[in-house]
DNA sequence: TAGATTGTTAATCGATTAACAATC
DNA sequence: TAGATTGTTAATCGATTAACAATC
């Protein structure tokens, strides 16, 4: 048995997380309850205390949440009190704008090493770090344990990459490329295609 | 009443339209069976058959489906049959970054207008477009019938512009800000954040 | 204390799947 | 025809919500 707890709760924790993150860094908020997060964030306060009473009690009766102790516990449970070292495979315009993301730190990330296969943006410097020739991917990966990587190829490359990350231990990947990747059993996926995105939306519309 | 089909099933059909169109142009396929599309997907076959049963009747007993059919009538339900305007809204490293990515084409939308709100960024050219001051942005939506948008401005922008594309009409928006919008009944609003993504993910790692 | 809010239960609601008659 | 696969039904499975005793 891995876990029972539904993968759908775990996908809302991040929200909570982030939400709380904000009423206590941008609001100075001390306290709060899932009745205030739940009207933030467009979520019944009964799924809230829901999702949080897989992992325990982390409220009071009559006073709520304290929001640090929250968020605190929420990064145990997300596995994100150390940073975890990302690769970025891929350093077209979709990597640079990656590379220079400053939203990965202090929530859990850190992109450590980028690669590409273009001879003229291997030892381009972006942000803070240099640009690494993709047949060296495997290399690293390895000696630095990395477990999470973030895909910025073209779609018919994607696969490739999957694979060749997979071989070496990486078992949490984010792709940018439009199209289903397969992993093994063991390795987390994510997607992330704007047009997929947009679809859904445009049904709605007239 | 708007619509009864659930929207989970509405968020699936545009991943079965990107799987058959990639069947059909990189594999030169004719017809497929929900065996075999669900099979490429990691979906069922009896789901796919469900999700498709809520719009008609697409395929044939003994030989499923006609791909390039399938393809046009997807297209038809999720209004992709003509293309749509898109405003894009911030043109940093993502902005440049979605500017330049070519995978709207042929999906059903254009990156017809992008804002920003720096000086040194106004008339620069991105692609094929020039930046225009956000000043300027609810006037050419407005005058360009513009329904739908994307958001890469800092999260502490998001909402300002958000309300902004909400007065002058916009109904769909993908937002790369890291933050929870407000939007009114009628708005679809969709979120990219590759921490959320990762979040979740790490969870699952031990 | 009185008011507020939790954690939890049970009921409701909704989504997925297995199975199969129909039929190409 | 025989084999394959659809569309649909009913059963199963899972998620959400309403309600409330417990208690801060």
């Amino acid at each position: 048995m891995t876990s029972d707890i539904p993968d759908i709760v775990i996908g809302r924790l991040p929200i909570y997380l982030r939400e709380l993150t904000r009423l206590a860094e941008e609001e100075g908020r001390i306290n709060t309850s899932s009745h205030e997060l739940g009207k933030r964030l467009g979520i019944s306060s009964a799924q809230i205390r829901k999702d949080l009473s897989h992992f325990g009690e982390f409220g009071k009766q009559g006073t709520g949440y304290h929001i640090n102790y929250l968020i605190e516990k929420l990064r145990e449970i997300l596995h994100l009190t150390n940073e975890w070292d990302v690769a970025l495979v891929g350093a077209g315009y979709l990597g640079h704008a990656l590379a220079h993301y400053h939203g990965f730190e202090h929530r859990g990330f850190r992109i450590s090493w980028i690669f590409d296969n273009d001879p003229t943006k291997i030892g381009e410097q972006m942000d803070q770090l240099i640009v690494l020739d993709v047949t060296k991917m495997e290399q690293v990966i390895q000696e630095q344990h990395i477990k999470v990587a973030v895909i910025a190829v073209p779609a018919n490359y994607a696969q490739e990459i999957t694979d060749r990350l997979v071989a070496v231990g990486v078992r949490s990947i984010l792709s940018y490329a439009p199209i289903h990747l397969n992993v093994p059993r063991g390795v987390e996926i994510s997607y992330s295609d704007p047009v997929i995105q947009l679809q859904r939306m445009t049904y709605y519309l007239p």
